[in-house]
DNA sequence: TACAATATTAAACGATATCCAATTATATGT
DNA sequence: ACATATAATTGGATATCGTTTAATATTGTA
């Protein structure tokens, strides 16, 4: 477990402490719902005070924070090997959508589900945003690099904005599959939005925008 | 005000009361923030008891969203009249976002903020959803039609999903604008968004699109 | 051991939301 | 106009919960 031991007791107890409160804060989540699961319920369970539990986490969402930031770290690590070895853009966002479709929601479902309304919750919270992120940033990040590097994703926008752009394409697949499985089958609607992010929504030809050539001449096929 | 008188004398009362509560409500929100308003604060305004007010209004947000939902109407009439005159999907998205930023964030910023995470916290709540809608559905809507009648929008993904992802974009473009309008500049972004939506982040030609080929049978047909 | 830094805690706080029994206002039938 | 039924309002008590505070206990270190 503890693969860092930390230098002395004090905080090799605190960083103990921390995990036991993560793994059964997350186990309450899981079983009764983020809502119905009270800090108290909690800090009893782990065996500590309330004021203590808010000493590690001033807020109840941050819980579940530590958790995806735990989660997501290796993945991230494996998926940005993986991408440098594809060929183009639409290949590195597809494998990325459906690897994290696959090991992050499939199997945990319904901890993504808590942890979507937790970032949506904080939205409008600077601070809290800032630590917190989807933790597809960097993936993202680099996906376009790449691309705009190779020259297969338009240089006329800011990464920040495309990466955004891909962030929320890809929560909102999440969302509606959650939401309704049926209507918005996971995979089916991911490969749409793979397409969607790549070719627009349009059919018509590129006008004025796009200063790079007009490339619309395999316009005809829609599909 | 009340164009619409109701029936009775009871109906009117609370007609009346009920856009006294949205009046003063949102007067507090703006002058001290969402959470440095109490209920109690806003009850005793009113002058009426806590008990009433809850009555009237079952949590603190619906406040807001009342008061939302009173905003949108005019402006929903306006934007669909409009976007049949104009001459192709891009406008209409472009006018839209436009037209609605303008709109929706001429007053304080902060009400916004909350209404929109609440909106958002509520997306995957269907019955909540119900009644609250972003009010820009209806118009999307009529958008993605008229696209795909006129052959302007690509006809191999539903209405639905085309609809939602209009929706998060446009929120996404808000939210982003809020927290960080130095590097997300309101009109810029939109604009930048727009063309993401309708032409895509790629510039590779429209190669194979999709595996699904058994959608395109009609395809040939319009444009 | 002494003492400063740090961690822990019980208790309190402020707010949302609910519930209830009593009271008041309104609608309706006669 | 009156009586009666129906619905809305009320103050007040109460539960619950997240978060804070101020005092206490523990630990690291000189």
């Amino acid at each position: 477990m503890g693969s860092v031991p930390s230098e002395n007791r004090r905080e090799r107890k605190k960083l103990d402490t921390r995990q036991k409160i993560v793994k059964i804060g997350m186990y309450f989540f899981r079983k009764q719902g983020f809502d119905s699961t009270t800090m108290e319920q909690i800090a009893n369970e782990v065996d500590i005070s309330k004021a203590t539990l808010y000493n590690y986490f001033p807020v109840k969402e941050s819980i579940i924070g530590d958790y995806w930031q735990g989660n997501i770290k290796e993945f991230k690590f494996q998926i940005l090997e993986m991408i440098q070895l594809l060929p183009d853009t639409r290949s590195r966002v597809q494998r990325t959508f459906t690897k994290a479709a696959a090991e992050l929601f499939k199997s945990k479902e319904d901890i993504y589900k808590i942890y979507l309304s937790y970032w949506l919750r904080n939205l409008n919270n600077q601070s809290v945003n800032e630590r917190l992120r989807s933790g597809f940033e960097d993936i993202f990040t680099m996906i376009i690099k790449l691309g705009q590097h190779a020259g297969d994703v338009r240089k006329d926008m800011s990464v920040e904005l495309l990466v955004k752009y891909l962030e929320v394409l890809f929560l909102t697949v999440c969302i509606n599959w959650l939401s309704d499985p049926k209507l918005f089958p996971l995979e089916a609607t991911l490969a749409q939005t793979v397409s969607l992010f790549i070719e627009g929504a349009g059919l018509g030809s590129r006008k004025s925008k796009t200063k790079n050539e007009g490339e619309e001449s395999a316009q005809g096929k829609l599909l």
